[in-house]
DNA sequence: TGACCATAAATTGTATGCAATGTGAATTTT
DNA sequence: AAAATTCACATTGCATACAATTTATGGTCA
């Protein structure tokens, strides 16, 4: 399953929810993946009864699915979801950006810039799932600097979803199209200029959107993938 | 503690998440206010497990505060938070709204219809937490009719959160404020006129942040309360 | 009296056992 | 052989026991 390479020493809840999580989000288990308790409880060296309550807080998040007498599975969002993450994040991202360009300290600014350097240096070393993760940290950060915790609670949500919808319906050709918009969003804060800051971020939402295959109906596969899941698990596990 | 007067044969997590959210927003339950496992779950004749999970899920939702040894109190906002989630609604709830009014079917406006009349109900009858609670069911309403469900979720924990501010923070002398609004509401989506809902329900957002009492300070009285609280337990059940 | 400390009671944190449910394989039936 | 049935195994749901921690109590000393 690997979803860390270093153990802990007394894992508490966090750092197994923080440790699932970030497996999730840099795409080291797919959507649909099964989370069974006893795995991962072995993995940390805990109970199930921690394993439980980071996976109940992980579907509170949407990363993660519960189904009742089955189990965990890695959230699988369809198509509609998928839109539904980018309209929440529109109608969100936007104003904070501006919100965030107003306030920025030069503390800010440094952070920022240091986020997209570890996202370029990550792309270019090929390790796309880190870029994505990166990518949306960046994201998070600017509703931070906006100082609206509960907003920015909502978004770091959107953002950890979105990076589920960009391993499914991710459309490969484009690579490189991040960078640019980060970079741009970057200067519009720097030069606290708020109008400007809220229409790039919300041209790069909807570059975002657009990136993505969202034609219907890679719906049913979810069963299908936990199906073909299992038989490599029977193969695998002698 | 009185949470419900009937109850359940078997119940779930569910029943008991429902219960204890009811009664926090119908403000049967204050701010402060300490949660002890054992007591709840003798309510519902459940073990702590079910009812840590419930716990649990309410304090994802912003309801409950839970500290770590010291157990799970219904939420207390600060006049930050309070702000922070109207700004949250401001930023959701207009657009929503417009959406609202260009989808809204025959159905939708009877049930919208249905929910002002039962908080018009309620308020005549002076059962001014219920009128609060249902009050906020109308927002959620039209969350749901837009069609976003991601959204609606949203919003559903903010206008939860906002019942709580109300409890805190709201101004008593204007009693009938609600009413005008929410019917104009109904009037514009029942029109269709999208436009006019979206100003509507921002207008709407603005009056109610006015008529909360948001100046600095009532902050240290989260644990005074607990202080008063405790004397009073002591006192009752000797 | 009031502050301080020790001890007891209450409460939460975690692991675990047992029952209930679901899953997959083997076996029978058509 | 395909479908249906049965049965064994794996996994989750829940209560509970025990440990760790906090809170309340009572007493001592200034």
């Amino acid at each position: 399953m690997m979803l860390t390479a270093e153990p802990f020493a007394n894992p508490t809840i966090k750092d197994v929810t923080d440790a699932v999580r970030q497996a999730i989000l840099a795409h080291r288990l797919q959507p649909g993946a099964k989370l069974v308790e006893d795995e991962v409880g072995e993995i940390f060296g805990v109970g199930r009864t921690i394993v439980r309550t980071a996976l109940q807080a992980l579907s509170h998040e949407g990363l993660i699915t519960i189904i009742r007498n089955r189990g965990a599975f890695v959230a699988d969002p369809g198509t509609r979801e998928a839109r539904e993450v980018f309209e929440a994040r529109a109608l969100l991202e936007p104003r904070t950006a501006r919100s965030a360009a107003e306030r920025a300290t030069p503390a800010d600014l440094v952070k920022l810039r240091a986020h997209i350097d570890a996202e370029h240096r990550t792309l270019t070393e090929g390790d796309l799932g880190q870029a994505v993760y990166l990518s949306g940290l960046f994201h998070i950060e600017i509703a931070k600097i906006a100082a609206q915790q509960t907003i920015a609670a909502m978004i770091s949500t959107l953002v950890s979803r979105s990076s589920l919808i960009v391993a499914l319906y991710w459309r490969r050709p484009q690579a490189l199209c991040e960078s640019h918009a980060h970079h741009a969003l970057i200067d519009a804060i720097a030069a606290h200029d708020g109008a400007k800051a809220e229409d790039l971020m919300k041209g790069h939402l909807l570059d975002l959107l657009s990136s993505l295959d969202l034609r219907d109906k890679p719906k049913a596969m979810g069963s299908l993938r936990q199906a073909i899941q299992a038989d490599r698990k029977a193969v695998a596990t002698p």
